[in-house]
DNA sequence: CCTCGTGCTTCAAAATTTGCAGCACAACAC
DNA sequence: GTGTTGTGCTGCAAATTTTGAAGCACGAGG
């Protein structure tokens, strides 16, 4: 949108951090930028932008700015997806930010399910830890995030959250499996692989570590489940995942067994948006189909994701 | 601002429902304006105006963008509001819509009140019976309304909520003046005068007839309090008024007599503001100041809004 | 049939924005 | 010290965009 162009380039120029860097970025010269944001600045009464060696950087003033532009800029997409909308195009573009438990399975089913009722709508999703996919909702960079134990919550509104246990991961031929009632300190007895603080499982075994006399003794620390999942084959290792991350009925080569409530907290898995925002249409659409199954999901008896759960909308 | 110039241009065209009008009105010719709003319309990728014979009109996408102009230019707004305020020029605009019982002596010593300590700040007010000034939060011509009785609470957030008995309103003759403990269906007796029915005492009173056998009958009906407060002079008739509207203490030609809860419901009087939206650091401010004079006001014994309450910030 | 007011189009003039080149300045490396 | 490199900023002419004046086509109303 061109009555847009100068806002834009003023987010640019906040981002690069020198406006002969951001005039590159946008495919301008300088000059022409560094006018139009004296310009603007004129025209707005007060400086954005201080300016220092080696670059420029948003004062108090450009901070409120930039926090108006960026507002401006989702809620012009709103209108434009909820014209889309009513015109019978139902198109749209759905940003999503969620942890990595949900990376294999949940979100490739919930989105095929969703693009199976409406093909004309796109989708990003990023992986990001719980306190990046907050950063990313605040920046509306995401129109949702779902993440397990969200950090500031007064921030958000929350649409919907549902408690998870946390599951053991272990291969087929571990010694664990033939015990029944399977405890958290039963699996700190083996090697063990961890995701970083900053995950939300990290958090939860933190917690509950420090109410017992055992310590996390992690032999690996990893961001990565897949690599998780994979070590627990090499040696009797015992990995810890959300059961909504896991193919609980069907694995071939691995075995998932809860741990108590009494032991290990239960993760609450929120859905959440910027407070006060209000969605695009498609972006709504698929935030209540998420909320419906995760619904059904806590619902039902059994935690496991079933692939007909999945397709409702 | 002149990045909002178009969005501008295009809110004219819509309250001038033409485009050759609106371009009289802001002073450029017909042929830039409608070059304009082709051009925004291709770029939004959906037309704006619906075309009919004799000028055009916003169509459903239009109306949603309208809105969307409207609450960005009062944000702008809000923005450089805080930015004057962060380099301390204390400078601003109020814009508010009051009932008219507020008119007479508590919007006034509010005001005063208020540019004692802010004089940088400048107001404008609008007296609206319930359901216009609503609908001036909802266009974002008013950044806040104090109303008695408000009717679409659901659509706005209510900051203040406090009660105000209806008072009968004589001449200092009037035979009810030796009557203790005034009833509603005495001052029926007498020829009386009250507001049309978009007035919220004219609500209450409607409300209260309607549990009687008594009807109102009202001589006159004017939606001026000034009308009433003069008539009852003329002859010996009784009006009805909000304390808040009324010089309790002084007046040397009328005299007030309050009507019980069981007779006349109590008026709420409300401070409210559109949903979700950010006031201006001088709106907020004086909203502040004024739910924290009415909570006194509804704290006290005595419902009469004396001089140094209302001075209170 | 004519008149009036509408949205829209054409074309040249006016206004604005852009790119190029260069200036002054500050930090850093040698 | 002394270049070197990066910064923001500024004349000036070219390029681009916007504007205004006039006119066209259309439809409603007298």
């Amino acid at each position: 949108m061109k009555h847009l162009q100068t806002l834009k380039l003023i987010d640019a120029v906040n981002k690069a951090g020198s406006i002969r860097k951001a005039a590159e970025d946008m495919h301008i010269t300088s000059s022409a930028l560094n006018r139009r944001i004296l310009g603007f600045e004129e025209e707005f009464g007060a400086p954005i932008f201080e300016r220092l060696h080696g670059g420029v950087r948003l004062n108090p003033a450009g901070e409120l700015l930039i926090e108006h532009i960026r507002g401006q800029m989702a809620d012009l997409e709103r209108v434009r997806s909820q014209v889309a909308d009513l015109s019978g195009l139902r198109r749209g573009h759905v940003s999503i930010a969620c942890s990595q438990a949900l990376q294999p399975y949940f979100m490739p089913a919930q989105i095929a399910a969703y693009r199976a009722e409406h093909p004309g709508v796109s989708f990003s999703v990023q992986v990001r830890d719980r306190e990046a996919a907050e950063e990313g909702l605040r920046a509306f960079q995401s129109d949702l995030a779902l993440v397990f134990e969200p950090v500031h919550l007064g921030d958000f509104d929350v649409l919907l959250s549902v408690e998870q246990p946390v599951f053991a991961v272990m291969a087929k031929d571990h010694p664990l499996i033939k015990k029944r009632d399977l405890r958290l300190r039963d699996c700190l007895g083996f090697p063990h692989v961890v995701p970083p603080k900053r995950i939300g499982i990290r958090f939860l075994l933190d917690l509950a570590v420090s109410r017992m006399s055992q310590k996390l003794e992690p032999i690996a620390e990893a961001d990565s489940f897949e690599f998780m999942r994979h070590y627990v084959q090499q040696e009797q290792a015992v990995g810890f995942q959300f059961p909504i991350g896991l193919n609980l009925a069907g694995d071939d080569r691995l075995e998932f067994r809860p741990l108590p409530k009494s032991d290990v907290t239960y993760g609450n898995l929120t859905l959440m948006q910027m407070k006060g925002r209000t969605l695009s249409v498609a972006s709504a659409r698929f935030a209540n189909q998420l909320a419906a199954t995760l619904n059904d999901l806590a619902g039902a008896p059994d935690p496991l994701p079933r692939q007909q759960d999945l397709k409702r909308s």
